[in-house]
DNA sequence: ACAGCTTGCCAAAGCGCTTTGGAATAGCGG
DNA sequence: CCGCTATTCCAAAGCGCTTTGGCAAGCTGT
């Protein structure tokens, strides 16, 4: 069933079937009432390509995934975030496109996306230090929003990011407070923004406890469960091992607790564990008493809000960019202790 | 940039850049070369939405994941099997489309997504018992795959499963053979239908060792880290607690872990516990020795392999359905052992 | 040299919608 | 009863592409 056909139904035109639909006020409330029912009884729904050819818009948002080293897309976080987003997007009737690109053809693919008018706008992920895609998407004129930042970047954007920084400031003073002074960071990819920005609050924290930083105490990667327990493996073999653990994710924090428990040391009390909790759906860490503690903040409501940053921005794009910043939340688990050393 | 342009510029008409560009062969290939070239300087690919109206055609794949008590798009599971759909799709040049939707408005978003042309076919996940999207689907005519199956489902469709009824049948007698005669199984939510199939594989190894299935040691629910930590407490604290456990996924399995953990409970040593492992990226269970005993089967093979059938069927939507069943593979970990009782 | 092909290109119609610019009807005061 | 403004509707153009049907050269073989 299309236009033409419910217009020769009703014996209406084209036209006023479009302007009742679509909520014209240049049509009697009798007619929209009668249009609306017979779009209803025949399921009709105006075919999305051609109104998106005639109105130039496509009502969808994309979401470019880069893999490769790094594969964002299997990343349990990219769940909680799609789903925060979609939420949005329903609500406002906009569909959700997603694309798996190698990072060689990143720039290539989005500016297709902007050629073919794929998308009315889209959301960067994983922002890169000094990332390339920000100057290209600025050029390219396709709204846009950032889910992080990116250092180094000159470039005015939206984007909506975590304070990492003061996140793992908080915590390493958390640590450091317990009397703990081997403190490993079991960090994300330092290509990334976020795992730079934890590291300085990290550094920051042990400077101000007067601790060294050290190098074998460092990791960055793929915040898998078996890299954090491979890492934790190493460090707890060190001769002179670290008491407490910083780690940025909590797939990656089970890990390190799988290494613990590998050695018979219990967390909380022979080694401490601290970490990164984006709240996931499948590792809830809310209980009476968290199993972790923890900086949380919710990946599932930052996509929901950069959703709707989104499409105020695709709504009027030459509003002034819009920056926010959340404070993660400190929560007091069961896995930090005082050092025993 | 678009056709029209590009054909003035060229001083050819549209046409001809048309079929240039589309590799059909009454073009010289001096003149495709030229127009290629010229696509390429200027950025130009043709408008999705004009090309979708002319052929009839939107090239773009639906996922539309239900929401509600279970949350679909953000189990782990869903990215995993995006990233290999999605490998699929990048490489026959289709779009990915992702809708989330509740429950009671499921039919809804499919009957629309067909009257929209949105999508020129789906993929249908987590199916339930006599699923009824099923004969929607076949109803709207909308070409389609099921990442599993539906029982008591009548009507003929595509699909892609893993045998989950020999797989747990399988891994039930690996522990019934080490000796166990108290198992639980942490089983997903029943009513989808790979875990009443799981259910049935276990129950029938019970049988078959003549042991009773006890209700008290069956839980079914959403496979987060959290509930198979809460389940597999309880049952530890039964005055007869099971030897081992069967988990329906490994983040479950990560929960009973810890479970054991709190009790200094060795897995392997005191209590088993076995587990159905998706391959997940983030949790790979592949060491030399892995960390779980476990069935395997990749659902991120199984999303490239789904999407394929669908191309596949969206090119030759009257070819007879395809059928497949994988067979997960038996691996031996770390986690189980003989039973000491 | 000419009919009969093939080759290489093009003009125009059409996909299903929105929107512009009117036109017809109804309502109103004078 | 007439002219004027609202109200309600419509025909047709246009969005950017593909595809149908056809035309003009350039070959071939006789």
């Amino acid at each position: 069933m299309n236009l033409k056909e419910l217009s020769k139904h009703l014996g209406i035109s084209q036209t006023t079937i479009s302007r009742a639909l679509n909520g014209y006020p240049e049509v009697s409330e009798a007619t929209r009432a009668r249009v609306i029912a017979a779009a209803n009884e025949h399921g009709y729904s105006p075919n999305t390509r051609a109104q998106g050819l005639a109105t130039g818009l496509s009502r969808c948002i994309g979401h470019v995934i880069s893999v490769g080293d790094s594969g964002e897309m299997v990343n349990p976080i990219f769940g909680d975030f799609m789903a925060g987003a979609g939420e949005t997007y329903a609500a406002h009737g906009y569909d959700m496109m997603v694309t798996r690109v190698g990072q060689r053809d990143e720039a290539d693919i989005y500016r297709r996306l902007k050629a073919r008018g794929a998308v009315d706008g889209l959301v960067m992920h994983a922002p890169r230090f000094n990332d390339t895609r920000l100057p290209l998407l600025t050029e390219l004129g396709l709204p846009f929003v950032v889910h992080g930042r990116s250092s180094g970047a000159n470039t005015s954007y939206s984007y909506l990011d975590v304070n990492n920084r003061s996140a793992f400031h908080e915590v390493t003073r958390h640590l450091t407070s317990l009397g703990h002074r081997r403190i490993a960071l079991i960090n994300g990819q330092e290509q990334l923004d976020f795992a730079i920005r934890r590291r300085q609050g990290y550094e920051q924290g042990m400077e101000e406890a007067d601790l060294p930083v050290d190098a074998a105490l460092m990791t960055q990667g793929e915040m898998t469960e078996d890299y954090g327990y491979q890492n934790a493996t190493v460090m707890l073999d060190l001769p002179d091992p670290p008491s407490a653990f910083l780690v940025s994710s909590i797939i990656c924090a089970a890990g390190v607790r799988r290494a613990l428990d590998d050695r018979n040391l219990r967390p909380g009390e022979d080694v401490s564990i601290a970490t990164f909790d984006d709240c996931l759906s499948y590792f809830r860490n809310s209980a009476a008493r968290p199993v972790f503690t923890a900086m949380q903040s919710s990946v599932r409501a930052a996509g929901a809000a950069l959703a709707q940053m989104l499409i105020d921005r695709i709504n009027d794009p030459t509003a002034p960019h819009t920056q926010t910043l959340w404070e993660a939340e400190f929560v007091a688990g069961a896995s930090t202790g005082p050092n025993k050393d």
